[in-house]
DNA sequence: GGAAACGTGGAATATATGTTCCATTCTATC
DNA sequence: GATAGAATGGAACATATATTCCACGTTTCC
């Protein structure tokens, strides 16, 4: 049943082991490889059943996958892997590791240096989530939730950048079963793709300092067309804000001179399922149920 | 059977719950208090009968011990001291709090229920960005980074979820002054878009699962021109993964079967910034200053 | 298009683990 | 030093877990 001359032993063998023969798998054991892979904590630590549970597949499998790599069992190659968490564990000390991370941030002041510069800005979105989810009230998530169901089609533009949160939203809202037009201004088109705006339409403006013009234009002439505009942006008091039926502020903070995106797309992504699951709840037509999918 | 009012519910808090009633203790039980204060590692990993031979009692005195701490058997007590096992690594805690995340979700499983989404996708993407911060170490942040500056020209490519991730990479890429072509598929011209790429250049792939055909296409064509591929992927088997130079493993949470791009993005802008970093202190020709740029 | 080989899911099984129970030992008190 | 009470060890038990096995489905190759 051993099929290969060596068994591997340590937990990065196991690693280049898997990596080496995932070809040779079949599609179900390949799907655990990169359960394994992914997420090898899970499987050093969980009772097998959980852990098929986890990635989908039967324990039994889990078995069949261990003893494809020569092992007896799934047991042996969970011991490898626990072994391996334990060295790192012990090799590596929290406090150490907190030490060096504070370190890192004590000198950010430093010009050139960027021994640690992810660790800086793991810090700086960290914080930026944080802030979202205490400055964000329901009210506002509820109402704008509301303003994107009542409309009958969806326009979603943001340039330079704010383009990938539009992006995003766009992506993402035609997933979920939203009309959705993304004026993405290429060609110029800007205003050609805005053209049909109506007053039972929505437009969703992503804009940062400094408001791109072509974002505002498109918002006036939203308006002056009847339809409601909602803005996702950085300041109450930006141009947009004004004109907007409804406003999302997203403080990204700053590390650096350098912003950054992630409480906006946070914030966009709830904003997509927070729709889903509202469509949902009223049984709306044809959406898919957003539960389970993988977006 | 509840000693006490308060049963620990935190590794600290038992921590502290076992030195304030050591005293309490029997001579056996404080021989095991010992042993759970000195190898709180071993309890949390290992099985009750591999602890009760290493600490030199009988496994029945370990769950006594346990319930003479109000819990119910060892075994909670264990999950106890595992999770605060992980807590310290965060590399590891990532998976564990992932699963008490959705087994807290679970419960509140109501499919309407979208009452508090915004704190569940702060919660996760908090979560992809430490374990982010824990997994890519800084010798593949510094090759991909060196990758990108000795490239000639920069190819930027990405659809569908991945596109957000692209769209900034590209954007921000141009802002520092890097060379930067993005391959954004308009027209379908990506063949055209990439028509030009050669052996001193670099393609740089973002793609999740499910991985977009073209995008693989075009990673074999890159590859075929000589180009190096440099990919920002979720799973190191991803078909991207062997034919690139580089691969950047990015490992987003999910909640309610979403996947978010927090993590991808922090990564992306790290990169950027890096590079910047990269070329002043080189002292790279025309590079405008990357310190108190706004991106 | 048919047949053989392979892969898969799920129930059945064997094993190992945590827990309980009670006879025995130890400790403290009179 | 005797005795009551608590503590302990180890066997017995119940439970949960990994593993095996086989009927069914899928793919592959003739």
């Amino acid at each position: 049943m051993t099929g290969s001359a060596t068994v591997p032993r340590t937990a990065e063998e196991l690693r280049a082991a898997i990596l080496e023969r995932y070809d040779t798998f079949s599609k179900r054991l390949q799907q655990i490889a990169r359960f394994v892979l992914d997420h090898p904590d899970d499987l050093a630590l969980e009772t097998l059943a959980v852990v098929a549970e986890r990635s989908g597949v039967q324990p039994s499998a889990i078995v069949r996958f261990a003893k494809a790599l020569g092992y007896s069992g799934a047991m042996p190659m969970q011991r490898l892997l626990r072994d391996g968490l334990l060295a790192n564990h012990t090799a590596l000390g929290y406090g150490e590791r907190v030490r060096q991370f504070n370190a890192a941030l004590d000198h950010q002041a430093g010009a050139g240096d960027d021994s640690d510069l992810l660790a800086e800005f793991v810090e700086r979105d960290t914080l930026a989530l944080e802030n979202l989810g205490q400055t964000m009230t329901k009210a506002d998530l509820a109402r704008a939730v509301k303003l994107i169901d009542q409309a009958q089609i969806l326009y979603v533009m943001g340039f330079r950048r704010a383009f990938p949160v539009a992006s995003y939203l766009a992506y993402s809202f035609q997933q979920v079963g939203k009309r959705t037009i993304f004026v993405d201004g290429v060609g110029g088109l800007t205003s050609q793709q805005m053209g049909a705006v109506g007053e039972t339409d929505l437009l969703i403006a992503v804009s940062y300092h400094p408001y791109a013009e072509e974002t505002m234009h498109a918002v006036e002439a939203a308006v002056a067309a009847g339809a409601k505009v909602l803005t996702i942006t950085d300041s109450l008091v930006s141009p947009m804000a004004k004109m907007a039926a409804h406003v999302l502020q997203v403080r990204e903070s700053e590390v650096r001179g350098f912003r950054s995106l992630a409480a906006s797309l946070c914030l966009a992504q709830t904003l997509v399922i927070s729709l889903a699951f509202e469509r949902e709840r009223v049984g709306a037509k044809g959406v898919s149920r957003p539960r389970r999918r993988k977006a």
